[in-house]
RNA sequence: GCCGCGUUGGUCAAUCGGCUAAGACGCCUCUCUUUCACGGAGGAAUGACGGGUUCGACUCCCGUACGCGGUACCA
């Protein structure tokens, strides 16, 4: 009796950095397991050896711990399906490939790559099929005590799917319905490679039923060698077992044509990892979106609505709320092009949802690594407050919030040189002196004592305001600029207007 | 080449036969703020093409074109 539980696998294999087409896979898969009170599983796709690159389990793993996408069984934490690295289950898939030779569902073969490759050379349309099959060595065109021979002396080998002839495969999917294949069309994919490892095709099968997957959310690239995995389904478990498939359309470059890619990033100038990744051979590193400023909030909020919407007008999704609305049923069938402005926009609005608290120790850390020392939190929190609209990124806080724990280094006078005067000098003078008799040190006394003093040198206000604002902050930006002071303190901002009148005449 | 999937503004997209085709990003204008942003109000901008079906097609069907994916002892 096939099991009802919702069980899902994110199913990575360990070979770089995880793009943010992965992240949204594993962000589908989640959400429908805690929909459905079901379990997310991360399994390691890691079956090619040539593919390994130390660090990159523990980098994804790290990846969807900072998304939140926890996984509820996994290598990091184990499970009752274990172990949940393919490699460690080499021993596993042997028996069921053989298992199919015997029921006349494959074969072995004996080509070398090298022969196959010159087959292709020859033939560039070559496929490895039900047409093509009986001029190549293996089991079927080989006589029996030849095979056994070969076997018994340890000839290299792979086992190979026998495509039946002439039949037509149905395949339904939840987000594109019914479709078809025939499977003249389709190669006799290798299973089992001549080092023992299964190929993706045999270990996603074997590993599914074994781990009791109900449900594939994987990308439309897997979609033409479904038909493979119906029949190893079909003839190795019984399809009452086979997982409901659910093809997740492509995430597209922003130009051109094609699937994103992290060459795009770096060409465009864009993340397309979750997080930063040190290739391990080369020691180039690659940049991610978190060490970018994006809030995981924002960057799940993005990806989600990247090829899925509600049908409403919201785009500001929770998790939680994701988790409530999320349906397969819309899920979109076309590709999507990634829009790194829209993305910004989704941190943006995480930015001003959010509490500062949230996301302090992440923007203070930015800080530190730009050695700008920091107040604390009392004091640092309500100054954060003051620039948070303006930050579309958490690197932002750094740019607009830095001079208010360091004096500006360099003034744009540029931008008060038309109105500047002696006159409007002296009166900035004597204000300087002014500044110790203001009580409260607040916003709205230190503009009363600022009015005052203009008048008395027969000055407007309004013109001292960029003069005044450039002193203490060195550029045209920023919040208020009698707030800023309010910040600043009154010492340090007599010794800013102090410091700037020296350094003009 | 073959097979599969797809096609609404520049981008993300709503629409499940009644459309004067939502909304968002970006862009432009105005407004707020005597800084820069935020915010607010407006604007330009869309159904690939050709046939059907229908009283009526963006919506259904068939072609064509275009795009993407696959076609590995990679996943």
């Amino acid at each position: 009796m096939p099991h009802q539980d919702v069980r899902v696998r994110f199913a990575p294999s360990p070979t770089g950095g995880l793009h943010l087409g992965g992240v949204r896979t594993a962000l589908y898969n989640y959400l429908f397991a805690r929909q459905h009170g079901g379990k997310f599983i991360l399994r390691i796709e890691d079956t090619d050896q040539t593919r390994f690159v130390p660090g990159a389990e523990e980098y994804i793993i790290q990846c969807l711990e900072w998304c939140g996408l926890t996984p509820d069984e996994g290598p990091h934490v184990g499970g009752p399906f274990g172990p949940y690295r393919q490699s460690e289950r080499k021993h596993l898939y042997r028996q069921y490939a053989e298992q199919l030779i015997e029921n006349g569902w494959a074969y072995y073969a004996f080509d070398t790559p090298e022969e196959l490759e010159a087959k292709r050379r020859q033939h560039p349309n070559f496929q490895y099929d039900t047409q093509t099959r009986s001029q190549m060595t293996n089991s079927l065109t080989l006589p029996a005590q030849q095979v056994k021979d070969w076997l018994e002396e340890g000839r290299p080998h792979v086992i190979r799917i026998r495509m039946p002839e002439h039949k037509t495969l149905h395949i339904h999917d939840l987000i594109r319905g019914e479709v078809v294949f025939h499977t003249d069309q389709i190669d006799d994919k290798v299973l089992l490679k001549a080092d023992g490892m299964p190929t993706y095709h045999l270990a996603v099968v074997v590993d599914d039923y074994l781990m009791q997957i109900s449900h594939v959310f994987r990308g439309e690239e897997w979609l033409p060698s479904t038909p493979v995995h119906l029949l190893l389904w079909e003839n190795l478990f019984g399809i009452e077992y086979m997982p409901k498939w659910a093809h997740l359309p492509l995430i597209l470059r922003p130009d051109g044509h094609g699937k994103l890619s992290k060459r795009d990033g770096d060409r465009l100038g864009f993340p397309v990892y979750a997080m930063d990744w040190t290739d391990p051979f080369t020691g180039e590193t690659t940049r991610g979106f978190r060490e970018m400023g994006f809030l995981p909030e924002a960057f799940l909020n993005m990806l989600a609505l990247l090829g899925w919407n509600d049908g409403s007008e919201q785009e500001i999704f929770a998790l939680d709320e994701l988790t409530e609305r999320f349906s397969i049923d819309r899920i979109h069938k076309a590709g999507a092009r990634f829009d790194f402005e829209k993305a910004i926009w989704f941190n943006h609005e995480w930015i001003k949802r959010l509490p500062i608290t949230h996301y302090l120790e992440t923007i203070k850390a930015f800080f530190h690594q730009h050695h700008i020392a920091l107040p604390n939190d009392t004091q640092l929190i309500p100054t954060l407050e003051l620039i948070k609209d303006r930050c579309r990124l958490l690197t932002d806080f750094v740019e607009q919030g830095k001079f208010f724990f360091v004096p500006p280094e360099t003034y744009d006078w540029s931008a008060i040189q038309k109105k500047w005067s002696p006159q409007m000098k002296a009166c900035f003078e004597a204000w300087e002196q002014e500044l110790a008799n203001i009580h409260p040190w607040k916003a709205e006394t230190i503009e009363q004592s600022l009015i005052s003093t203009a008048t008395q040198h027969a000055l407007k206000k309004n013109d001292m305001l960029l003069p005044l604002r450039i002193m203490l902050v060195g550029g045209k930006f920023g919040p208020p600029v009698f707030q800023i002071a309010e910040h600043l303190g009154q010492r340090e901002t007599q010794q800013r207007i102090h410091h700037a009148l020296s350094h003009l005449e």
